[in-house]
DNA sequence: TTATATTAGTGTTACTTTTACACTAAGCGC
DNA sequence: GCGCTTAGTGTAAAAGTAACACTAATATAA
């Protein structure tokens, strides 16, 4: 493959110079290879109704045509990967400054029947609070499915939701991913109902407790949560100065 | 951006459709947008000279003349991003069935002056012992570089060799990827050494063979390596039957 | 106003894991 | 057989994790 290692950004080129865009251009043009096209696809993650969900799309042609798949877009020549993963998740969501991280880049020819096509694929967390200004939850061609009762998905979705879930779930100790789902004041037990449904198994309260407030990144905010007939709880807020700890 | 929208493998097609791939290509080429070119970089880390190095190829052309960078080249049509990865790996180092793993998706719009690319960059691990079949280690244009001693780099390369490191060190605890830096029989001091470099501080030896052995990853071959003035050390394998513990 | 229902909030003990630390064993060369 | 060099081993203190049950504060209904 001495044309392709010739063009790469990265080539000692050996065997020849392109010393300018076009140059690069016309001798890329001139070869045999097309370029795959390049998407972002945008895995959204929100706890809603003590459940874990993401948003999806209902695809309305060919292929997989009324399948379900990850939101997603073709990559401007201008924008960053990030900034591409952003307008995807504004289009349907119409939030801003959540949490967003690069999961993986797929690439298999042949994932997509059409072209080739490497998509890079994103994830964001939302937190539900926030999420209840987009009205078109129940329209018929957006929803948000549990993480754990999926329908069919389209194209390799099915495994790339898998991979998002393990990834989050290994984040979950080591970093504050967690407070991304929750909003900005929350009570202790929220906290850990949020690790409870995403690890998928009971925590002890008493341990959770201890060793989240030995980290010392949570403030008392002084306000109390007063909800049903029972005793009120403190609220908390996240201290990002404290971040490198947990 | 609803062109691009629908024309995603991840549309919910809402304004039109395309209901072949030459319907899809046909739309794509008659609008404004480029593709971006896609480039497969590959940082290979070896571990020479009780060093942790990557390879490093000189470029001779604009842009960034006469800087290193990481090896790579452009993914072709009907390959995936790994069978590439893989293809520069063999170029470079004319060895196979190593350890190879995908780092991150590097594409913002000017990290290359000629025109937009996008760069899935994988990293692999190579046995010090099996590499040394490759003659070119001196070549003027392609050179073993120590990871803590990097030469001035081209593009973004500095940035993506310490991403590398940091996903190395990150793996290091709780996977059995540094098995791949060692030859299939070694001491235990040895595996040491390969985290002690990585690491880059002094592991304490007897809680490190404590913790090693008590995984039961390894397995002693009954054989010893005898060098040097002293006593002989016991050589052991890698068990990948115990993988799942480490 | 008192009883009841419901979730918030709190400590101690056993167990496991991690850390710190120093001497004997086996080979080689002289 | 002495000296040099690296291999190989155990123990105790400390820290972290896991298991477990009762009191506190509110709202509602009797």
């Amino acid at each position: 493959m001495e044309q392709t290692e010739q063009q790469s950004e990265t080539s000692n080129s050996k065997h020849g110079e392109q010393q300018t865009p076009e140059a690069k251009a016309h001798h890329y043009d001139a070869s045999k290879y097309e370029r795959p096209s390049v998407t972002v696809d945008v895995v959204m993650m929100s706890l809603r109704k003590g459940d874990l969900q993401v948003l999806l799309v209902k695809r309305r042609s060919w292929p997989y045509e009324g399948m379900w798949a990850i939101p997603g877009g073709f990559v401007q020549m201008d924008e960053s990967l990030e900034t591409a993963a952003k307008r995807e998740l504004q289009e349907e969501t119409s939030v801003h400054d959540v949490y967003l991280e690069q999961l993986y880049t797929f690439g298999d020819p042949g994932r997509d029947p059409r072209t080739r096509v490497i998509t890079v694929v994103y994830f964001a967390l939302l937190d539900s609070e926030r999420l209840q200004v987009r009205a078109a939850d129940d329209a018929a061609d957006v929803r948000w499915f549990s993480m754990y009762n999926l329908p069919p998905l389209a194209f390799d979705h099915a495994q790339i939701l898998e991979y998002a879930l393990a990834r989050l779930r290994g984040k979950l100790d080591y970093t504050t991913i967690a407070f991304n789902l929750l909003p900005e004041q929350f009570t202790l037990r929220e906290l850990q109902r949020v690790y409870e449904i995403i690890l998928h198994r009971k925590l002890d309260k008493r341990n959770f407790r201890k060793k989240v407030l030995s980290t010392g990144i949570l403030e008392d905010t002084g306000a109390k949560k007063m909800e049903g007939t029972h005793r009120p709880a403190r609220l908390y807020r996240f201290n990002p100065a404290v971040e490198a700890k947990l």
